[in-house]
DNA sequence: ATCAAATACATGCATATGCTTGCATCTTCG
DNA sequence: CGAAGATGCAAGCATATGCATGTATTTGAT
């Protein structure tokens, strides 16, 4: 027990279930974005054309919500690939306001190229984490994400935010 | 089998690791920034400042790695709260490379404000998913930052590259 | 004491994200 | 048809992050 200031590594360090996701996540991607270096993309770029193959075409709005993130960020975000040519967005001629996304030939093949090295990542981290723990863990990020999920969690905020005690609301 | 094109939202478009790691970060820290909005500070920045507060003075590097952060980018991170007078950064006099790092009374001040809005983004998070999901859900997220669980994954990756197939690795 | 190697950061560059605001485009209702 | 309200984005602003490079220091070996 001598010179101990970085205990807390041990200890982790809080148990801020945000700040334990963005740890992981931080590492995780870095460890995918490692595996996926040579392909040129990022692991949210791939994420990203991944999701937009699934459903071409695609708008900014659907984008977003099926990648659970603002559409503003979104929109920056899709400014490099439609810059390198890997996507192209275009007004929708049947609602004006909204954009067609859809993925060009180079993305296609940009998207493909990288399929084997996100795989040797995905079985990397499913050979260290185990199979089931990580189709547990996707699952259980996968409630985190779901509508109801955030309704419980909202709904709870608020009911704590009323009386900061636990003595019941007063029914006044 | 019939209509087809986003039925990936039903099954979670794509099973990346990675991907559904970044997802679920993004959707908690927006519900547990919008907890923390009225305190003026942002769930990283209460992060930062917890994990100062619980290893106080401590080192750009050392922050870093608590946070599982680039070095760099943990030094980007600092300016708004050094800025905003929340934390100090002084040369460590034992060793001219090294910062110190501590917080000040008006952060410390602030760090105490965002305690009972954490908690209550903390408790609704907890009643939502479940103490007992929340606590093995750390948990695993605590595997994925470990020095083992890396290294697994590495060794795993090196493997993988040598022979996509699965037909080991001649003895050589 | 010296100089090469290792450290600990700081910076610049690029992407990632969220929020707010403003614009263009539908929709709806009278 | 015309104005109010709803939608879907784009752009600006600010923080978050990672990486590569440059600089200041400390260490280690000679």
């Amino acid at each position: 027990m001598a010179g101990r200031r970085d205990d807390q590594k041990g200890a982790g360090g809080g148990r801020c279930n945000c700040t334990a996701l963005r740890k992981a996540t931080r590492r995780i991607s870095q460890l995918y974005d490692t595996a996926l270096a040579s392909s040129g993309l990022k692991s949210t770029q791939r994420a990203i054309l991944a999701q937009i193959s699934r459903s071409e075409p695609t708008t900014v709005g659907g984008l977003a919500q099926a990648l659970v993130m603002d559409s503003g960020a979104l929109a920056h975000t899709l400014k490099p690939l439609e810059r390198d040519g890997l996507i192209t967005v275009e007004v929708d001629p049947d609602d004006r306001r909204s954009r067609l996304i859809r993925l060009t030939a180079d993305g296609r093949a940009k998207l493909a190229a990288t399929d084997e090295s996100w795989a040797h990542a995905q079985s990397s981290f499913e050979a260290a984490f185990g199979q089931v723990e990580s189709d547990l863990l996707r699952q259980a990020l996968q409630v985190l994400i779901s509508d109801d999920f955030v309704s419980a969690f909202e709904k709870n905020l608020l009911a704590n935010r009323q009386e900061p005690n636990d003595h019941d609301r007063s029914p006044q």
